[in-house]
DNA sequence: TTATTTAATCGTAAAAATACGATAATTAAA
DNA sequence: TTTAATTATCGTATTTTTACGATTAAATAA
């Protein structure tokens, strides 16, 4: 399932899984703790964080700027990131939702 | 990174990961929308819902039955699928706890 | 028993994700 | 200006995911 088929299921639908994807993998879950732990922008030392390599840190971190979850400020030589508070509560409140949608069944 | 690699990262970091990538395809939160719609265990008609061959479908509710999300009851020659409330909590709690860590920063 | 129905699994092709080293680009420091 | 530091991107190998048709397996119906 490519590009052409993403219009077969509904944008909630898509959107939900977007996020998901972002955030399906442990490097990516861990970078979001620790700016969340930083509880600040935190410039560069997120790959001394992670036991991967600084080109695979910089990828993961691009998937989560791609879903708009993160954003990076560039400061001289660095880059500054940071959650970006509204896709954080869009996504947030996507997952609420789904999940309250649920009563329980059998 | 293949299984070796899973303990470089926390428990709670790859159960986040991993029911999130059970989400994070849009036929199977499609799946779930539509098993939630119901409101009760669902017999076989879930192919008929979605743009997918049957053997695809079928996969996906493996990935889904995978991380326990789904239990799959057989009944004669149909299989009726419910949604596990436990895990769903268990997910919903997951994601909220990480959704409300973020207080906001900058 | 012999069909039919339903769903899982197999085999496989194509696409996407993951990881890394090397390189490039940009800025700051010497 | 030259060097160092930092991060993004490139190229690429490997693994995983996704998708489908064909087949299998199991239960039911004829």
């Amino acid at each position: 399932m490519a590009v052409a088929k993403k219009n077969l299921f509904t944008d909630e639908e898509n959107r939900i899984a977007d996020l998901a994807k972002a955030i399906s993998h442990p490097a990516r879950v861990s970078i979001l703790l620790y700016l969340i732990k930083k509880n600040s922008c935190v410039c560069g030392d997120i790959v001394d964080e992670l036991p991967l390599s600084q080109s695979t840190v910089s990828q993961h971190l691009k998937e989560l700027k791609r879903v708009g979850i993160l954003q990076g400020d560039i400061e001289g030589t660095r880059t500054c990131y940071c959650i970006n508070p509204k896709v954080w509560m869009e996504m947030g409140n996507l997952f609420k939702v789904l999940t309250e949608k649920f009563k329980g069944c059998c």
